[in-house]
RNA sequence: GUCUCCGUGGCGUAGUGGAUAACGCGUCGGACUACGAAUCCGAAGAUCGCAGGUUCGAAUCCUGCCGGGGACACCA
């Protein structure tokens, strides 16, 4: 183990339980970044006050402070420490031992980033797209953000599903089935502009719902088979998933998304699981009816007049409707599956639905020690300040978007001057990554609740805190060892640390564990986004400050070593933002 | 109305209850006869919405107020 914090953490830990009891074995030794130290620990502030209670009288965290120096073994971590300011503790790491560290995360595979001890089973639930319809803008966020939070716990070694919750099933499936037999199914298998323009399909089958009552009359007919099992509705209905699957992947493909057809759990497989789920609720004496409906009132909820609020499991028309579907599947990943915790990618504004189902779930008993979480994905916004629509005010398509940005990428790159001109498959490769790689990053930078403005100047900037700028890093990277005549993975070192700025940049590339542990834990790629930011600035410094190859063999061999760390940190880090990085620009 | 998220230099954002609030854009001033200037260095620029409270210590926790987004019974 070789990060600083948890290495010092465990130092620190030690010596309060030496000092102090065992009892304070579990105490956080709340160890911080520090502007005056390398890292500082403030355990010795809290503790003041708590020995103030067992000891009686007053103490002095300073000397509180001392009393775990005194007992504190780091002599071979540290080449300073000393009590501080008003008891913290400051640490500064020998220069060898970050050397040592960084050598360590040279030569393993996994840039000595530790596995989870005790890996999860987690659940992360994103992207969710609908059958027959479109995928917009509004499915970016969730698809990416979730993708993302997916690699970076699989990276951390937990053992991750990744569940594409396809809203598959439901009402409007008996007008579309209707609609595509009216059409001829074979529009479909020939991939017709009627079919595989899904928005028009779509609307063209909602339209003739609204105006045709024979037409709407066979629909409903068509959904009571559909949720019969009838097989010849269900072929049908398959004809039409199918259809949207292909479309999807066209979208995931060009978005450089894991999500495959495997991964895909729709509503359409809890759909056995709904009588049940809601008769054991009936049984357990939670639902009741009100207003005709079959529902819950969880506490605590209230609506527009305070009256209580429910959440509704069976509709009085007897029909099932979303909570219904999330509640069994809470259910299902509960009994079946026995996950450890859930990461719902879904957006703030279903916030209070699962909030409700949630705790309907606890009513139920379906949750028991499995952690259940909303991470609740802010709405992308246009530069109006409003949700991000076309100019015309229809929702915008991702696929659109995204090609947009590739072209815009591209006039981009073509402004750079560069001696020789590339050839023109590698410039269509590296304006594809750049392109997506800008909104992605653009996206995957910010918390994942806020809302931000979608514009497109701004994420293909290649300069700043964008896409482009880390990947644009790890290029001249690959650039030095491509003169050196080096692969990345021939430099073997041996890290030396000299100059400030190589010492700055081994202390920050030995945080990357600690970043992804946090990113990890409250499933925000974005304190990953931060932290591979400050490794491409590190590495700047490092680089307008020492020469790589024109130095002595000992230098060169130490800064390349150095280098090959920075940018497997840089590229894995990218990796696991789900960010590509080209290999030259 | 209730609940919820948010309010940080001109703009966009970060910030595990810890010391002098960090970064990017923009502005101003510098740096290419050595590894990619798509870069870097420096400067100016903030009473962290307001007022209380808890704490040795608050941008962070609590309460109230102001301002904004969102959700709030049979669509998902």
């Amino acid at each position: 183990m070789s990060d600083p914090q948890l290495v010092l953490a465990a130092r620190v830990q030690a010596a309060l339980s030496a000092a102090f009891g065992p009892s304070y074995a579990d105490a956080d030794p709340v160890i911080r970044p520090s502007q005056f130290a390398d890292l500082q620990s403030n355990v010795a502030l809290p503790l003041a006050k708590r020995l103030e209670g067992e000891r009686g009288g007053k103490q002095n965290p300073r000397a509180v402070a001392q009393e775990i120096l005194d007992r504190l073994d780091v002599s071979d971590l540290v080449s300073d420490v000393q009590v501080s300011g008003p008891g913290f503790l400051n640490f500064t790491f020998s220069d060898e031992w970050i050397a040592a560290q960084a050598q360590r995360a040279l030569a393993d595979e996994h840039l000595d980033v530790p596995r989870a001890e005790r890996p999860q089973k987690v659940i992360v639930e994103y992207s969710s797209p609908n059958v027959a319809k479109e995928m917009h803008v509004g499915h970016l966020r969730t698809t990416i953000v979730g993708d993302a939070i997916a690699r970076i716990l699989e990276f951390l070694g937990h053992d991750v599903v990744r569940d594409n919750h396809v809203g598959d099933w439901g009402t409007p499936f008996g007008m579309l089935i209707e609609h595509l037999l009216d059409l001829g199914e074979d529009k479909a298998a020939s991939n017709d502009s009627s079919v595989s323009d899904l928005t028009a399909f779509y609307q063209a089958a909602r339209v003739k719902f609204d105006g045709d009552e024979e037409f709407a009359e066979r629909s409903r007919k068509r959904v009571v088979l559909l949720q019969a099992g009838d097989p010849e509705t269900l072929r049908l209905w398959n004809v039409l998933v199918d259809v949207s699957k292909r479309y999807f992947n066209v979208v995931y493909g060009k978005l450089g998304v894991t999500l495959t057809d495997d991964d895909i759990k729709g509503e359409s497989f809890y759909n056995d699981l709904l009588a049940p789920t809601v008769k054991e609720l009936e049984d357990k004496g939670i639902a009741q009816i009100s207003e005709g409906a079959l529902v819950v009132f969880p506490p605590g909820f209230k609506g527009r007049e305070g009256e209580p609020l429910p959440v509704i499991i069976r509709k009085s028309d007897g029909g099932y409707n979303y909570s219904t579907t999330d509640l069994a599947t809470i259910r299902f990943r509960h009994d079946v599956e026995h996950a450890d915790r859930v990461v719902y990618v879904v957006g703030a504004a279903q916030a209070l639905h699962f909030q409700m189902v949630f705790a309907v779930a606890g009513m139920a008993g379906w949750t028991g020690d499995m952690r259940l979480e909303h991470a609740q994905i802010g709405n992308v916004l246009g530069t109006d300040g409003k949700l991000l629509r076309t100019r015309a005010g229809g929702t915008v398509k991702l696929a659109e978007l995204l090609d947009e940005a590739v072209e815009r990428a591209g006039t981009e790159f073509d402004k750079i001057e560069r001696k020789e001109p590339l050839p023109a498959a590698e410039r269509a490769d590296i304006v594809e990554k750049v392109g997506i790689g800008a909104v992605k990053y653009a996206d995957l930078s910010v918390a994942l609740d806020s809302e931000y403005v979608f514009d497109f100047d701004r994420m293909i900037a290649f300069k700043g805190n964008t896409g482009p700028y880390l990947q644009y890093a790890a290029a001249r990277i690959r650039s030095i060892f491509g003169r050196a005549g080096v692969e990345p993975q021939d430099a073997t070192g041996p890290i030396v640390l000299g100059h400030e700025a190589e010492r700055a940049l081994a202390l920050r590339l030995l945080g990357f564990g600690a970043a992804l542990q946090q990113a990890g834990d409250a499933a925000e790629p974005h304190k990953l986004a931060t932290y591979v930011y400050s490794v491409a600035d590190a590495y700047t410094t490092f680089y307008e400050n020492c020469l790589v190859l024109h130095e002595d063999e000992a230098t060169r061999a130490s800064r390349l070593a150095l280098s090959a760390v920075a940018l497997r940190t840089l590229a894995t880090g990218l990796d696991l933002l789900g960010v590509p990085v080209p290999e030259r620009m």
